[in-house]
RNA sequence: GGUCUGGUAGUUCAGUUGGUUAGAAUACCUGCCUGUCACGCAGGGGGUCGCGGGUUCGAGUCCCGUCCAGACCGCCA
């Protein structure tokens, strides 16, 4: 209920730090009912009852928990903090429109009918992107936004449909600047939010990361590096590993000791369709120097030993192996390193190891439409040293692209743009659009690049990920004021009146990228 | 779109090889007590076991379908 009180405060301590109650005392002197409650559906308290879902409908009730309540405020200062760093580093903050014409190539948009123009839509923006790079042409040459974005395709625990982007962009500069700049607020977030002091982030180009972790976003806050067995463990025998492309492993600090039944659910785990190895390989790296391992049989102990120097292995570990095809066998070692990380408690949430990975390829070959499409976005500028390759060999081009990662997620990313009209028109025929189509998708972009534009490159933060990280919670929605989940249908409305329901889903249908 | 896991009092959950009236904790209601703070004491109400079908003498439990939620894959320029 709502009270109206008056009489006299007497503040003191409580004694349980779990419930929001005791801090202050009020004697009395005047009580007024002002409106009664129903009882709630879960505890208000700072460790609820409440599941996230029955939270989630409850928002209201769930913002009164104090947790709740420091997380937005927490998300404010950030964000606060942001905004002034960017701001003393003479940063305009300037808003861009919501309702705009749709950009193919990336993720699904989401759409809004128009009442002015009868079946026609609005797209809302997957980024600011190409609003950024007229900014630049018109002589903003420092330009930020926190901006919501909004991207129709399926949730994940760390990805929601809208959310904030800190949308950053500049002008006659390179990817060294950019990467100085933003390592410098970021450091400056968290030596001021987290009190932590950290010297230059270190650097690692995308091939490297792949290959010493399996993963373009590692987390580097602990060790188990790959080690690559192919010269090591290939024709010796076992067939297994003869016929795959890759044979790699991970030592496991301290693994020798676990007991066979440990490592048999080690194995199925990763042998869960969600991971979907084929199977694991172990070698325990005894304390006394000695191996046992599964495949005794094919190898001798000077062959184990060599793995072991390759896994950097120290007696008391245990190296885990895992062969298939390259790709996906890295991102299956690299899902059990982070597994096993987890479970020893190495993902430590209060502490931080950011890294820049750099050099992404330009393009990706995709298999379902036979094309390549660009890895970042088509306006994403090639290698200078690599313009030669664009035609003859497109898969080999890397970009003047960049991620900033935070304890394994990827909170940034950006590029150096393409400033050049011809240069852009070559990409997106690259990309497999026409002349015609380039013209009247992004006709306005090239023909602006034609009044001089400067060289130009940014980033974008997520604003979200990168506040849920330095808060040290594992669920983003709780940073979030209004969180939608699956449940937020409830507040989707019927078709608008202007259109019947046919007609708005077979507009609907035609807007959605061809399969 | 796919794989997996789950759905049982308001809530968080338990429920054995299928077997009598489906339990616990907490929340809620009533009374008592009380400088208490996860107060205490006594009592009470509260469940179509997500929904539909099947197997069975008998289903919360087994099978099929379906809806919903979550994790992961696809997807996320």
């Amino acid at each position: 209920m709502s009270l109206g009180v008056s009489g006299k405060v007497i503040e003191r301590e409580s004694k349980n730090p779990n419930i929001n109650t005791g801090n202050i005392e009020i004697l009395v002197e005047k009580l007024q009912l002002l409106n009664v409650s129903k009882t709630p559906p879960f505890t208000i308290e700072n460790k609820t009852d409440g599941g996230e879902e029955l939270r989630m409908q409850y928002r209201y009730l769930d913002l009164r928990r104090n947790p709740v309540r420091e997380n937005l405020i927490f998300r404010h200062k950030v964000s606060l903090e942001i905004r002034n760093f960017l701001s003393q580093k003479d940063f305009i903050d300037v808003e861009t429109p919501y309702l705009i014409k749709s950009t193919p190539e990336g993720a699904r948009d989401f759409v809004v009918p128009s009442r002015m123009n009868s079946g026609e839509f609005y797209a809302l923006p997957q980024s600011p992107q190409t609003f950024k790079q007229l900014l630049m042409v018109g002589g903003f040459d420092k330009y930020f936004q926190i901006v919501k974005c909004f991207r129709d395709e399926d949730l994940r625990a760390d990805r929601q449909p809208e959310f904030t982007q800190i949308d950053c962009e500049m002008s006659f500069v390179e990817q060294e600047d950019i990467l100085n700049q933003f390592e410098a607020l970021t450091k400056h977030l968290l030596k001021k939010i987290k009190g932590v002091e950290i010297e230059a982030f270190p650097r690692i180009t995308y091939a490297e990361a792949m290959k010493r972790f399996g993963n373009d976003k590692p987390d580097i806050r602990f060790g188990m590096e790959f080690g690559e067995l192919n010269t090591l463990a290939k024709n010796k025998g076992f067939n297994v590993f003869d016929s795959q492309e890759l044979v790699v492993g991970i030592a496991v600090t301290g693994g020798a000791a676990y007991t066979r039944k440990e490592i048999d659910a080690l194995i199925d785990w990763v042998r869960r369709p969600q991971i979907g190895a084929l199977g694991m390989v172990w070698v325990k790296h005894n304390e006394d120097g000695s191996f046992k391992s599964s495949v005794d049989k094919f190898f001798t102990s000077k062959d184990l030993s060599e793995w072991a120097v390759a896994t950097q292995s120290k007696p008391g570990d245990l190296i885990l192996v895992l062969a298939g095809d390259a790709h996906s066998t890295r991102s299956q070692l690299s899902a059990l390193r982070l597994e096993i990380a987890e479970r020893k408690g190495l993902r430590n949430p209060e502490e931080f190891a950011p890294l820049w990975v750099t050099d992404f390829p330009l393009l990706e070959w995709d298999e379902e439409t036979n094309r390549y499409h660009a890895m970042h976005h088509p306006f994403t500028a090639p290698k200078p040293e690599h313009l030669d390759l664009l035609e003859t060999e497109p898969g080999k081009v890397n970009a003047n692209a960049y991620d900033l990662v935070l304890n394994g997620n990827e909170i940034g990313g950006g590029s150096i743009r393409i400033h050049d009209a011809e240069l852009q028109q070559r990409i997106f025929s690259l990309l497999g659009f026409s002349a015609e189509e380039a013209e009247s998708q992004f006709g306005f972009l090239m023909k602006a690049f034609q009044y001089g534009a400067p060289p130009h490159g940014g980033i974008a933060l997520g604003l979200d990920r990168l506040v849920s990280i330095l808060g040290g919670s594992e669920t983003i929605r709780d940073f979030i004021a209004f969180p939608k989940n699956n449940s937020g249908r409830d507040i989707m409305i019927d078709a608008p009146s202007a259109l019947d329901e046919s007609q708005l889903k077979e507009l609907y249908l035609k807007l959605l990228p061809k399969k």
